[in-house]
RNA sequence: GCGGGUAUGGCGGAAUUGGCAGACGCGCAAGAUUUAGGAUCUUGUGUUCAUUCGUGCAGGUUCGACCCCUGUUACCCGCACCA
């Protein structure tokens, strides 16, 4: 049969949308699956086939589960508040909220010609009000239970966007929104105690299904390392200088210190110091550095003795001189370092600048030479010395540490606290109040949501402040608690705020009493599977598994994972094998692809082209190799003849279904449809095949072609729609033929392929080798050795 | 530097995890159909005339290795002066 996707495809579409085919229930007595993708930012420019790829995979176990029986939770939505929206907004002078809408509009569109099976009813958008409300709330019982805190610090600054950002959007030292190099900037901000999460983050992922690569990234992010802190006296003052360590046991090979040029001992003692003006030169090169700059000049150390302040080390008593050297950061550990030039890198290239001693506290290396890291016999330690394992000398120093009191076991994390605000428009209002008289004041509950105001200018300031500021009617306000003039907070909060949180609000989400309801929540949580991009595995994914985990510890969610399993695609790259972009030019348009080839085309061809982990390129003519496929399908109807089964056709049914369900298990979409491929091969050298077998293979296209599999099923008399058909079963004892070919070999190369019943014995399968003539011509005079028989597979004669 | 991964025809990629390497698709070639192009269909397609040789490279284990072990090279991704 001929099919006309452009009339076929709306038509079927129009039909889902009104059975609810779709629709996820709650509270059902089918099983639940809540199935999740990462909901889209409607950027201006509409879709990329790689979001048609990111949500294809799971669309398909969707459709499948549906099939199985299962209650299904598919829902999207959108990630709306961000920077680009607003930049937009200014270059095309229109409000934020217009382009929003416009864009969401287009990206809806998008979706739905594409016949994606979302439940369209319980679409979130981040920057309605009643969702954005719930933001604001997680955000005041973060700040109820201490976990929002105010703080002036060096922060990441972008001088582009004018914001500061967080640790994680500032990766490489670069922006991530406009790439430019971010500098450090003092700056008071909102910090989000994620650190206090740290060790449930880490411990939590023993409990989930995770790609490898996503638990070790995030294992990485988090950055957990154990050691100890030490105070060191100081030989000038009554104060302790504080460093942090993972080596405790090589504190006898000191030989200097090192102070980030940000520590605040220099400020403090700036009258005892007498060099205090070169310090000061240093200390303002280094603020001159962008972060890029200051990583790229690695092997070049730089630094400057402190005339005036000394160290003693607190278990050799010896004096040893401070230094301050940016490749020290104040925002790790303490800000300062004990340095053992003999078994560090960093500080052995900076002893031999500087000329400072290197002294060997661990055998096995010519620390002259370079710095040895390696295990080995302490030496020149005193009360160490001959000790060999790393476990015992650290456990030994630091117990002699805590004995004398000036020190103690610590952990650290390169995880940092999650700053928080950002001056910006285009995002949720961080509901605090500023009030002379009482301080920091959060928003009442029930005055939320804290709206954003309608402005007319939302650029933000030249001075680095949110463009809200400008708003009287905004600032001013009267002070919660004391009912007195007070000022509102301007900065709003960044995009991962609505991300964080997304997930739960799809279970309930006109819900206006609760961010979701309890019973509700309790039946659909957790996310059974997750799919996304690796890029979110270091920001998102760990932003939103620490607020769902405050909110379990809140008792107001049920589990404390949220997500069961997560799993990512590749990206699809552009046909030049280059990473698609826009200044290469080589980006393709899903809607010229829908308007050319049909939706059902598109689908089948993103997980076709290769596997679904790995990124691809883009390749047209291999499309066209989809579109035939589908088209060679459509046809199989002409071939039907009869009801019941085709004796040739009945292993490769039962073999492709088998195949089918369990590729799409495993995300193996690629070789899912080359079975389906294979066996129309197989059908058309047959030349017919019945009705009831054309049934079983328009079922298992259906997650991958739904709308010719329901034209199709329709056409053959199927009932109901296709999409909620049971998927087919298969049986086991079908999947093999009765006979199977097993190749011989002769000393493991193969001679000769004999066709023998399948399971037949070893000793059978032997016999009927030997029999093969080529076999016989083979071992024809000479002296069998041994004789090996992997069933249905393979026999191998070893002959001499 | 640290962590993770990849390497198979002209191309995208398969291979039940130690058992006939190259499924499936693209591309290519020949033929059919067509006034022609396009589309479609049929056949062929790792290499070699052949015995052969073939999964980045060099070894090893095994009756048998794309798969396991040792060494090595190249590329990709993430983090990075993390003390």
């Amino acid at each position: 049969m001929k099919i006309d996707f452009k009339q076929t495809e709306p038509k079927w579409q129009k039909r889902w949308e009104e059975a609810g085919a779709f629709r996820a229930e709650d509270f059902s007595d089918k099983p639940k699956f809540y199935n999740l993708v990462e909901f889209p930012y409607p950027s201006g420019h509409g879709m990329h086939v790689g979001h048609i790829k990111a949500y294809s995979g799971l669309e398909v176990v969707s459709r499948k589960r549906r099939m199985q029986g299962y209650n299904v939770l598919f829902p999207i939505g959108f990630d709306a508040y961000g920077l680009p929206t607003e930049n937009t907004a200014i270059n095309d002078n229109l409000h934020p909220r217009v382009v929003t809408d416009r864009n969401i509009e287009k990206f809806t569109s998008q979706l739905k010609r594409v016949g994606f099976s979302f439940d369209w009813d319980r679409v979130v958008d981040t920057t309605e009000e009643g969702y954005y409300r719930w933001t604001q709330w997680i955000f005041l019982k973060m700040f109820e239970k201490g976990l929002v805190f105010r703080d002036t610090a060096l922060v990441n600054y972008c001088p582009s966007c004018k914001v500061v950002l967080s640790n994680e959007d500032s990766q490489g030292g670069k922006c991530d929104i406009c790439k430019s190099d971010i500098v450090q900037k003092s700056k008071t901000v909102w910090y989000l105690r994620i650190t206090e999460y740290a060790d449930k983050l880490l411990s939590g992922l023993e409990e989930v299904d995770y790609l490898p690569n996503v638990k070790q990234q995030q294992v990485n992010w988090i950055g957990k390392s154990t050691g100890a802190f030490v105070n060191f006296s100081l030989k000038e003052i009554d104060e302790k200088l504080r460093i942090y360590t993972t080596r405790p046991d090589t504190l006898f090979g000191v030989t200097f210190m090192v102070i980030a040029p940000e520590h605040p001992i220099i400020e403090a003692n700036r009258d005892r110091i007498a060099n205090i003006d070169a310090l000061d030169a240093y200390r303002e090169e280094c603020a001159k550095k962008t972060e890029f700059e200051r990583t790229q000049l690695v092997k070049d150390k730089t630094g400057i003795c402190i005339d005036g302040l000394t160290a003693i080390n607190p278990v050799s008593g010896k004096e040893i001189p401070i230094y301050i050297s940016d490749y020290v950061m104040m925002g790790y550990g303490t800000g300062a370092i004990m340095a053992v030039p003999a078994h560090d890198e960093r500080d052995w290239a900076f002893a031999k600048k500087f000329g400072i001693d290197v002294v060997e506290v661990i055998k096995g290396g010519d620390v002259e030479k370079g710095a040895y890291a390696g295990d080995g016999e302490m030496v020149n330690s005193e009360f160490l010395n001959g000790y060999t394992n790393k476990k015992d000398s650290i456990a030994r120093m630091i117990e002699h540490l805590e004995e004398i009191g000036v020190g103690e076991k610590g952990v650290q994390y390169k995880m940092k606290d999650w700053a928080f605000n950002r001056q910006r428009y285009w995002g949720e209002p961080i509901p605090i109040v500023h009030c002379p008289h009482c301080g920091i004041v959060p928003v009442p509950y029930e005055e939320l949501p804290l709206r954003l105001p309608e402005v007319k200018n939302f650029e933000p300031g030249e001075g680095g402040e949110s463009p809200l500021a400008k708003i009287d009617a905004f600032v001013n306000c009267k002070c919660p608690k004391c009912g007195k003039d007070a000022k509102r907070e301007t900065d709003t909060m960044p995009q991962w705020a609505g991300s964080s949180w997304y997930f739960l609000r799809y279970i309930d989400p006109k819900n206006e009493n609760a961010f979701a309801d309890e019973a509700k929540l309790k039946y659909w949580m957790p996310v059974d599977w997750y799919n996304g991009g690796m890029e979110h595995v270091t920001r998102h994914m760990i932003y939103s598994r620490f607020w769902h985990k405050f909110l379990y510890d809140l008792g107001l969610v049920p589990v404390s994972e949220p997500y069961a399993k997560r799993t990512a695609q590749g990206l699809i790259l552009g046909p030049d094998g280059e990473k698609m972009s826009k200044s290469k030019g080589n980006v393709v348009d899903p809607n010229d692809v829908v308007d050319f080839y049909g939706a059902d085309v598109l689908r089948t061809y993103v997980l076709f082209m290769g596997d679904y982990g790995s990124a691809a390129p883009w390749n047209e003519s291999s499309m066209k190799g989809c579109k035939r496929f589908l088209e060679r399908i459509a046809d199989l109807t002409d071939l039907v003849k009869g009801e019941g089964v085709t004796p040739k056709l009945e292993t490769p049914f039962h073999k492709t279904v088998k195949k089918v369900s369990l590729d799409i298990e495993d995300l193996k979409f690629n070789t899912a449809i080359a079975s389906m491929m294979t066996l129309l091969n197989d059908i058309a050298d047959v030349g017919s095949l019945t009705k009831d077998e054309l049934m079983i293979l328009v079922r298992l296209l259906c997650p991958f072609a739904p709308h010719l599999a329901e034209e199709m099923w329709e056409t053959l008399g199927g009932e109901g729609l296709c999409s909620l058909a049971a998927w087919p079963e298969w049986d086991e004892n079908k999947t093999v033929e009765s006979t199977v070919e097993v190749a011989v070999q002769i000393n493991g190369k193969v001679r000769a392929t004999v066709a023998i019943p399948f399971n037949c014995s070893k000793e059978d399968a032997i016999a009927a080798a030997k029999a093969d003539e080529k076999i016989a011509a083979a071992i024809e005079g000479k002296s069998v050795i041994k004789e090996i028989c992997v069933p249905n597979k393979i026999v191998n004669i070893v002959v001499k």
